[in-house]
DNA sequence: CCTGATTAGTCACTTTCTTGACTATGATGA
DNA sequence: TCATCATAGTCAAGAAAGTGACTAATCAGG
């Protein structure tokens, strides 16, 4: 048997993915926020910073996946009238909303999963021309070097005037400084391949006759 | 104006992004496999080791997508009649196939995408029992281990009896094994990480009255 | 005064993915 | 001999995700 017929194996799980992340994102502006929660606007802002090291959504979804949140207990939405802005919908995590994140912390996880368009490509790489390959490895390299300057100030931020020791034993909210500390490695990891990556393909020349 | 309100910009690019993951990956059994080409099923296992660390799909929609590409002509199968095991049909990327990588190559990558539910979790870490947590976390170590290992010897094995400079200048079919490289690489920051997160969580003990 | 950016969302449609079957045959191991 | 594994697929329903367009107010700059 193949690993695609686990049939009638992971049954209750529940899947339902997007949720979780937008649990959790939201536990971070409840309190430290000032006003206790995020709206739809705010939530996809942090979603870009921070979340997206470990989950990409736009913003539509996360408006639609609050709505379904809300109807169903999980978050708590407040309507905060503004004169120099629009309304706005405030959303705090509740009860059942904690309780659904636990149960899913609790769950067994299934496999990361990741999507890459540039590694596709170099896959391919001896049978295409790698000229603009090359390319957009050196232009992603210089986007991971901007990240990774960003994280650093990111973390900075976070642990305040500890060290960073220091503040993983005794500071409170350490979880989005570890998600952090992860997007930051896998920046680096990025840039150095990129860089990698390029050099090979050039020092290699165009690509000889194919087929 | 914000992120996802790119209107009427990237219009002519043509998503359908598995279709070049797949010609990606079935350009590799298209003659080192000896006989000239993938079945639905040996892809799937290609993609299951190697093609995993940038993409992931089931094999269904491998056979799906197959069947897509062919009918529009960018691979070209042919049923091969076995008699100890069932019939199966053998694909290889046509020229039109490879056009179309060339093309897709040369387009602009969109952004590459995680989805990763042990860094939700960790990212509430605060909030929840972090004892499931930590045994997952030091699960996926062990797992990314043994990837580690087994893409060790994939690497072996792809460059012979080269060193690993030399096979990158003067080897063929190279981008198999960078991809690789960056699945090494990926695991290496998985299995650090996951080590690294499960200690600090131990080191803080159970979580303090919370809210 | 007009343009564009920022804040704050909503709606409808399409594509993609996942889930859970079901069908075959031969080989291998207990 | 019986069970299971490995090969080699196919199908259909439903859930999740992604795309593109649209509304509306205010503010800042030229």
């Amino acid at each position: 048997m193949m690993m695609w017929e686990r049939t009638t194996e992971g049954k209750g799980a529940a899947s339902m993915a997007l949720r979780h992340a937008v649990l959790a994102a939201l536990l971070v502006g409840d309190g430290s926020g000032g006003d206790g929660g995020y709206s739809g606007y705010q939530l996809a802002k942090a979603f870009d910073i921070g979340v997206a090291n470990f989950w990409h959504a736009l913003p539509q979804q996360l408006y639609a996946e609050l709505t379904k949140l809300e109807k169903e207990g999980l978050v708590a939405g407040r309507q905060v009238v503004q004169e120099t802005r629009p309304n706005k919908r405030l959303f705090r995590v509740t009860e059942a909303g904690l309780a659904e994140l636990a149960a899913f912390t609790a769950a067994p996880s299934k496999p990361s999963f990741i999507r890459d368009d540039l590694m596709v490509k170099v896959q391919a790489a001896d049978s295409v021309d790698t000229g603009p390959l090359i390319e957009q490895l050196e232009e992603r390299a210089s986007v991971a070097e901007a990240k990774i300057e960003l994280f650093g100030k990111l973390l900075r931020k976070m642990r305040g005037e500890l060290d960073e020791e220091e503040f993983l034993r005794r500071g409170d909210r350490i979880g989005p400084y570890l998600t952090c500390l992860r997007g930051l490695a896998l920046e680096r990891e990025n840039r150095e391949w990129g860089l990698r990556v390029a050099a090979v393909l050039r020092a290699r020349g165009p690509v000889r006759a194919e087929r």
